[in-house]
DNA sequence: GTCTATACACAGATAGAC
DNA sequence: GTCTATCTGTGTATAGAC
C-alpha cells in the first residue's frame, strides 16, 4: 500500500530541523528523507539533490524570519520598545526551539569556505536583519552609531547563541536580548 | 627513497589549519595527509583516527591561545589599557590570519548536536578566555557587571567572525574589537 | 508518488612491503 | 617512518516496478 502525498512545504519545514541540528554536511539523505517518512527514491521525486534541499530550506527560513521577526520593526502604531520586545520575543522563540540555533551562521561556518554554494541567501538573512534594526535604532542614534549599534546587536545574538549551545544554557542568550534592549 | 621525518608538532600544526578552513566532518584524511606531504597509510602511522587528529589540534590551539593571548591578562607591569591592546593585537591576527576563522566556535556549531567528543577543549578555550577578560575588567565593573561584560566581548567577537567570513571583510571584527575597548 | 534495488564514488581505516 | 594496495562502510544518486 503506498503512503500519503507528502507535500513539498512539509519536507522543507522538516528538513530545516535536520539540516539545523545536523549541519549540512553531516546530514545525509536518509536522514532527510526518514525525517519526513519517506524512502530515498521518493525523497529524489521532490528534490534534485542535497544542494537543491538545502537552497529551499534555507529561502523558507528567510522568508519566515521575516514574516515573524522582522516584519515587526516595521509595523504602524508601536513604538520603538514595543516593537524591540516583540522581536526578541520572537527571535528567542525561533532560536531556542528544537535544537541547532541559527541555521544560517551554522551554515556560514560550515560552507563559506568550502563552497560559495548558498552565499546568496545567507547574505540576505543578515541584510534584511541589519535593516530592520536600522529601522529601530533611527532616531535614537546618529547614522553611523546606528551601524555600530546593528553590528553588536547581531554579532552578540549570533556569538552568544554560540555559547548558549556550548554550555546548553539559554541565559546566555536571553542576556545578550536585554542587553540589545538596554540600547534602545 | 623514503621522505623525510615529519614531527608530530608538524603535523598537528598544519592539520589546524585544513580543520579550521573546511571544518571536521568535511575534512579527509587524504587533506590532511596532503598538507603534510605525507600518505594517507603514513599519517596513521602517527594519529589512530580522525577524531584523535581533532583533538591533538584543538588541544594545541588552546594551548597557543594562552601562551600568546589569554596570557597578558596576568602580565606584571601592564595597565589594563595596554594589556587590551596587546591581547586585541594577538587575538585578531589569530582570527584573520589564514581562513577559518575561530576554529572553536566553528567546532562547537559543527559537532555539539551531533556527538559530545570534543566538548571538554571546548569549554576550556572559552572558559580561559572569560577568566583573562575578567582579570581585565575587574575593578572597572562591579562582580554582576564583570561577568556581563565579558560574555558581552566574547560573543560580539564571535558574532563579528561569522560576519567577517559572510561578507569577507576583516573590519567586523575590528569594529568588534574597538567596542570592548571603550568598556574599559 | 512511493517503493526496492542498485550503481558508483569516496571516506576511514588496515596490511604488509620497503 | 613511509609507501602502495586493499578492505569495508557509507553517501549521493538513479532505474524501474508498483
Amino acid at each position: 500500500m503506498p503512503r500519503q502525498k507528502t507535500t513539498r512545504e512539509e519536507i522543507i519545514r522538516k528538513s530545516i530541523q535536520v539540516f539545523r541540528e545536523k549541519g549540512y554536511y553531516r546530514t545525509n539523505m536518509q536522514d532527510l528523507a526518514q525525517a519526513t517518512g519517506l524512502t530515498k527514491g521518493a525523497f529524489y521525486h521532490h528534490f534534485s539533490n542535497k544542494e537543491d534541499v538545502m537552497r529551499q530550506a534555507l529561502r523558507a527560513s528567510v522568508s519566515l524570519f521575516e514574516q515573524r521577526v522582522f516584519r515587526i520593526a516595521y509595523a504602524e502604531g508601536l513604538s520603538r520598545t514595543e516593537k524591540f520586545a516583540q522581536m526578541s520575543e520572537k527571535a528567542y522563540r525561533a532560536f531556542t526551539t528544537g535544537e541547532g540555533g541559527c541555521i544560517f551562521a551554522n551554515t556560514i561556518l560550515e560552507t563559506v569556505h568550502v563552497e560559495a554554494s548558498f552565499v546568496d541567501e545567507l547574505v540576505e538573512f543578515f541584510r534584511h536583519w541589519e535593516r530592520a534594526l536600522e529601522e529601530i535604532f533611527r532616531g535614537r542614534y546618529g547614522p553611523e552609531e546606528v551601524q555600530d549599534a546593528v553590528q553588536q546587536t547581531i554579532a552578540d545574538i549570533e556569538g552568544s547563541i554560540i555559547l548558549m549551545q556550548l554550555y546548553r544554557d539559554p541565559t546566555y542568550l536571553e542576556r545578550a536580548l536585554a542587553r540589545a534592549g538596554k540600547k534602545l
